[in-house]
DNA sequence: AAACGGAATTAAATTGTTTTAATAATTTAA
DNA sequence: TTAAATTATTAAAACAATTTAATTCCGTTT
């Protein structure tokens, strides 16, 4: 409970100014090396405590960047977080995490937060229905904002996301290859760009290999593995009784395994499953998961290195950066064999 | 791109001083009603945004909690997470969220960046070695200090967690109740109170039942299902023969299932594993897995509920607080099979 | 000895809010 | 009416740093 040391205790103990700390503290080459050396010592060893709010009230830099996704919880934005998390920390920039569980207001309360806390910039992968207004917000108060894994119509941010469609493509193709004319998907929602870029992505892959596609063939649902679990049922007594399914993502394909499991079929022979993300746990669960490889970690960290060029100065152009997805087979998926 | 909307700019577009306007948007009963309500309703045309690093200066209270963990990513401290954002959310206090993946050092950054930023007061799940002085760092400090799922010796750091020793027991009698007699006990760490603790509760439970403890069926490993799915191969190869595992958490013994799963054994009849926390993923895996609920959303809310009370003057008594677990029984487990 | 130049240090203004004590304006009581 | 009490508003001093322009202190050079 001693009082606060300040730059104004440490100034008085050597009868210095606090100009003289301030500056010796952050290496000033103004002050004689001696003297800064002196004051950093007695600054450790008073135990000397920087107070960012009264410097960044004077600065108007904060090193703060606010970082808000749908779910931390989710690993695909777990594995970004993670590679936003390592560029930050490089830069030595504190960051602040939210969920807005496709809020609005929960998404606009964290920008304004941010506001009052005079953060340097956002990341955040918007929500459902954001409007053009709380982007604005951001921006007319100078705060910089960079969007991730998905995108938002109607503006000219810099985006950096997997390239959806592409990926989704390369799944279903990898599913007509074995021979699969009845492909259902799985999954998700057609609210985000993201949604509508996955499917147009399967159809059309099937458009292309002359499959007609048939819009029963496709169950959306939550993006969980619970979602997957309880879609199986449904999958299963599609009258059109297809043989492979292309799931949302990893968590909704291993849902999906699991639950066909409980029915005795064996996924990889009786019914082929394909994911995406390619998490960690994909290679793990039984049968090892086909998926598509969504670069979450190169796309965490461009868009951090993005925001950081940006802070920095540079003005890179605006847009949509596209991340090349790659396909990763395994055995949850293999040649066509029709159903009972 | 206009200037700052600041108090003062409120002030002189009213013909009113700062200390009216700083009172009237706070709801003070100092200024009239009437004279509240246009400096609110002018506040809102100019889009005044309240900078609370300056407040903050004045004031010394941030309205920032720290809370930091293992990894965020690990669905368990999800779920305390999520808790703790709900709790925190309802009292408007902003948090910052830090992993220090068991590094001291990082964790000691977070503290001090915690500290720079005024924080208010830190949630923490310690890593493993934490020294004494780094939680002295924040309480000399004046940054009250909450422990979760985790314990530290030697401080008598309010703190709380599940009864783990208790927890373990019970899945322990669970297996022992099957009739099963040489039980492993898969993955985690003896380094934390909560490895010692697990470790403790499956002795107990087996001392208790008169079966004596065998050191070599205990197979530490990374608490992750990666961690799990490698040790299948050793747990399989025990002289032993064990018929059931006890695991350190769900994603072990997730990651174990799937381990035996791919060598044709079928869980729940030929081996019985039990896993720990009832993760959303527990009742979807297959089988279904037997696991201890961990509690982990009333361990997150009354941490945040204490460190809450503590900011708000009240000074409850300091210590443990343990939370009693609880069984679910699923498919995974069943009545002890000889091996071959 | 005066003038100059460079290096090291500092005075003082600034950042945007909160708060206390003081003042001004209004109402009530005598 | 005046004094007292109440209500509304404000001046000015914090809070703890940064920064610019000014100052002091040297040793050199003329």
């Amino acid at each position: 409970m001693a009082q606060k040391i300040k730059l104004s205790t440490i100034a008085e103990s050597l009868g210095l100014s606090t100009a003289t700390i301030s500056l010796a503290l952050r290496d000033s080459p103004l002050v004689a090396s001696d003297t800064r050396e002196k004051i950093k010592e007695q600054a450790r060893a008073l135990g000397y405590i920087y107070n960012r709010r009264a410097a960044s009230l004077r600065t108007s830099r904060s090193g703060i960047i606010g970082v808000v996704v749908h779910d931390i919880m989710n690993p695909f934005y777990g594995e970004i977080l993670k590679a936003i998390e390592t560029e930050l920390d490089r830069n030595r920039q504190t960051f602040i995490l939210s969920n807005h569980y496709d809020s609005v207001e929960k998404q606009r309360n964290f920008i304004e937060t941010l506001l009052q806390l005079g953060g340097d910039g956002v990341i955040m992968s918007p929500a459902i229905g954001t409007p053009i207004e709380d982007v604005r917000l951001a921006e007319t108060n100078g705060m910089p904002l960079i969007l991730v894994a998905r995108s938002m119509e109607g503006t000219a941010l810099p985006t950096y996301r997997g390239d959806d469609s592409y990926g989704i493509s390369l799944a279903t193709n990898h599913l007509i290859g074995l021979g699969h004319k009845t492909i259902a998907m799985i999954g998700g929602t057609d609210q985000t760009s993201t949604g509508r870029d996955r499917y147009q992505g399967y159809v059309n892959a099937l458009r292309k290999a002359g499959i007609e596609v048939d819009p029963e063939l496709r169950i959306p649902g939550p993006r969980s593995m619970q979602g997957g679990f309880e879609a199986a049922v449904n999958f299963l007594s599609l009258p059109q009784k297809p043989t492979a399914a292309v799931c949302w993502n990893d968590l909704v394909a291993i849902g999906l395994m699991n639950g066909i499991a409980r029915t005795g079929l064996v996924v990889g022979q009786d019914i082929s499953v394909t994911g995406y993300d390619d998490l960690e746990q994909a290679s793990i669960a039984v049968p090892a998961l086909t998926t598509v490889s969504n670069q979450q970690a190169e796309v965490g960290r461009l868009a951090a290195r993005a925001l950081l060029d940006r802070l920095a100065g540079s003005h890179e152009p605006d847009g949509i950066h596209l991340i090349k997805p790659e396909m990763r087979i395994r055995q949850s998926t293999g040649p066509h064999r029709p159903r009972a």
